[in-house]
DNA sequence: GCCAACGTTGGC
DNA sequence: GCCAACGTTGGC
């Protein structure tokens, strides 16, 4: 299994917004970085483990856990002309992007701060804290996330 | 709102 | 294929 950390604009959607959908699921689309998109068609597998992390607002931190529950299949907004994700390159039979589908497990009480994250010597290497830090999708160690969840729990 | 650090685009 | 210009991300 792996672990990963999805970030997330809470005025855009927020952990709230997934846990008011049905079945607490929703596709998580409009990934459009091609590192980002790598990962998810190639690595994201159903079972793995993902913290939902808010970025650009009040409380940055990691807000919550999910799992993904449908592995990568095309994002349709791509072929949308009205979404603001349209890719005019990407056709149905040839999709340029993917998409998963993720399930809320827990909300956690409090945001674990990205503050608080920085300033934890084991989690120093973790791509978040680390330069180039702006893939919206990025792979956590075990380790990481066993540490992570102790300290979101805490 | 600022600005640094990236990624992408497009001319050559 | 290089690289400058441009756009975006995201913490503060």
């Amino acid at each position: 299994m792996n672990y990963w950390l999805f970030k997330s604009e809470p005025d855009a959607f927020s952990i709230d917004d997934l846990a008011a959908k049905p079945q607490q699921t929703e596709h998580w689309d409009g990934i459009r970085n091609y590192q980002a998109r790598n990962y998810l068609r190639d690595e994201v597998k159903a079972g793995d483990q993902v913290f939902f992390y808010h970025s650009s607002c009040k409380e940055v931190g990691i807000a919550g856990l999910a799992e993904i529950v449908k592995e990568a299949y095309p994002d349709h907004s791509q072929f949308n002309p009205e979404s603001k994700y349209f890719d005019p390159k990407a056709s149905p039979d040839k999709p340029r992007w993917v998409m998963v589908d993720v399930k809320l497990k827990q909300k956690f009480s409090k945001v674990l701060p990205l503050a608080k994250i920085k300033a934890m010597p084991e989690i120093s290497e973790i791509g978040l804290v680390k330069k180039g830090h702006r893939l919206s999708i990025m792979p956590v160690s075990d380790k990481e996330f066993s540490i992570l969840l102790d300290a979101a729990k805490a």
